[in-house]
DNA sequence: AAGTATAAATAAAACGTTTAAGCAACTTTT
DNA sequence: AAAAGTTGCTTAAACGTTTTATTTATACTT
């Protein structure tokens, strides 16, 4: 059994004052208190003597908060997001706050379950990388006037912060890259999937090569997350047999990227003399190849300190107005 | 401000009935209860209506579990660790039991102070990955009696629950690999680390060579977590000097692994032509390397669901004996 | 000397659950 | 018909905090 834990009461009992006096000196309360110094040390001294740990079901059930904010992902297994996990952790721990991470796998259905199982643990907030469908799950949590923030994606018709890339614009840059290295079919390898920052990601192409009378809509290849591998093989093979051939592509995502090289490779396509790529996100395995791979930079760090930030504002002040931040991704071959 | 939360007094209102029969009710404990179909009939329809939520809170003060385990990490950013996350989420979801992550850093400070956030958290239970110099926090933890589960790292000399897998055997088989492929001098890039899972490695590696009388203690090269980068780089540097040539390398980590085979690409080496490479865990990038690198490969999954099972054991009666489980890993290149 | 301000501490309620114990009102057993 | 058991529900305490309102003691004004 574990050993009776040691409370308030017993600090009391032990210094011989009341359980108020004993919470305003353990809270630093003791100027509005007007506690003694001599008694507020002795209590002090007493709490590490009988090596005192707050009882945060209590504390959270008089205060109704928790201290704690909810961080949902999408995939924690992709380093895009185990890195978000990391930095937001950081930051949230300057605040005093804890994270409780959770993951939803793309789903939709998880997410709002997940939700649930947060709201059981009395979150203050979410964080969340929503998923396709789960606009509906983020509505309802601002009905609730719960704090929350967006992080990477966003639904453009909600009132909720969100903190995002300009995904149009880098996608617009990465284009250009390519176009700017004599590329003259470029394709594209992108979700099929309606999220906003996908399609403007989609957008920034198109425009870019619009742009110089270059876009060819065959060279757009939509991948189901479900059955990425063979939609991107699928997708390789036949941009391989275009005519004009292909001599670039720009893939739409980290996880797209590292699958569609692989292919690439492995139908001996020299990159970049036969095909110049660039990417969305970083790859790890991109360190890794005999050549260079540009991709869109994103200021993960940035990112994940300002959702934080712009969290704790709404944390504090309920009523505050959402508010969106969009920073601007580097490339990686220019900094 | 949030809406006020509706409780199980709203509930028993609206029915006509006390708390302890909605409670009853809500708990599924009607039957012990004897409360009429009717009228749990009546409350669960009621509870519905009010979209009542329970405040786990007040649920943890009075009963003293949360529901709720700590896994600490030491890198989360690293994907052998990242999967063991999202495993240990999926499982521990199953029993009913959320999961929060905090990670370390590989820093012991920072262990100690997650541990006690946790704690501050009332988590019923810890599933860790101890830093080198964590031994303490886990011997206060066991004097604490809270259940706690060690995972992929362990303490000889600690009476607690570990799941690791056998490291020297793995190594041992990875040695044997390089050794089967007519490599006889055999380097060992490896963490100067004291934790039993890499000295076990070292042995496994250092008994294969024993046995065929090709050990050479200078071909075993100590890497310092902090200063990797450098570590690696003068030790492959060093190492291609050797006289007979390196002709296999076996890298004792994913990452290590990953910097390592940098460096040797850096320094032209052509793999396995030149030298043959062996590493710890899978690495993302393996899968883009023009070359096949056979690796040891850890039954992360199986691991994550035996340490969850093994955890929820200890909860369940504290008094449950510490369980070791030792599992064998495989290589890659056999399967 | 009486009144008033200030300092230092306390009493007690409240947060929302769970659950042991209790109490009617029946039903069965003796 | 009294005793014993069963069914169905309620009462009330307890978990450990925080905090408002209150009390007591002391110091300062007039």
């Amino acid at each position: 059994m574990k050993t009776k834990r040691v409370s308030i009461k017993d600090i009391a009992q032990k210094v011989g004052v009341s359980n108020a006096t004993v919470s305003l000196v353990l809270n630093g309360k003791e100027e509005e208190g007007r506690i003694r110094k001599e008694v507020a040390a002795k209590v002090l001294q007493a709490a590490k003597e009988l090596n005192y740990e707050p009882n945060n079901f209590a504390r959270g059930l008089r205060m109704g908060r928790s201290n704690t904010i909810g961080l949902i992902l999408a995939d924690i297994s992709n380093s895009f997001f185990a890195h978000i996990a990391f930095y937001i952790q950081e930051y949230a721990d300057e605040y005093g706050y804890s994270v409780i991470i959770t993951n939803t796998n793309e789903s939709g259905d998880k997410m709002g379950k997940m939700i649930n199982v947060l709201k059981s643990h009395q979150v203050d907030g979410f964080i969340i990388v929503p998923t396709e469908d789960g606009e509906e799950d983020i509505r309802e949590l601002i009905d609730q006037k719960t704090p929350v923030v967006l992080l990477d994606r966003y639904f453009p018709h909600l009132p909720v912060s969100h903190i995002v890339v300009n995904n149009y614009h880098a996608s617009f840059e990465a284009t250009n890259l390519l176009l700017d290295s004599e590329c003259q079919n470029i394709a594209l390898l992108i979700y099929n999937n309606k999220l906003a920052h996908m399609t403007d990601r989609e957008k920034g192409y198109r425009e870019a090569l619009v742009k110089r009378n270059y876009y060819k809509p065959e060279l757009v290849k939509k991948i189901t997350y479900n059955t990425i591998e063979e939609d991107i093989s699928t997708a390789i093979k036949s941009l391989l047999l275009e005519q004009p051939k292909v001599d670039g592509i720009f893939f739409a995502t980290n996880t797209i990227s590292a699958i569609g090289i692989k292919e690439l490779l492995k139908q001996h396509v020299r990159i970049p003399e036969d095909i110049k790529v660039v990417c969305f996100d970083k790859n790890e395995a991109f360190d890794f190849m005999p050549f260079q791979i540009p991709y869109v930079q994103q200021p993960i760090q940035e990112m994940s300190r300002k959702s934080v930030d712009i969290l704790m504002e709404q944390i504090k002040q309920s009523s505050a107005i959402p508010t969106t931040m969009e920073m601007f991704a580097s490339m990686s071959n220019k900094s």
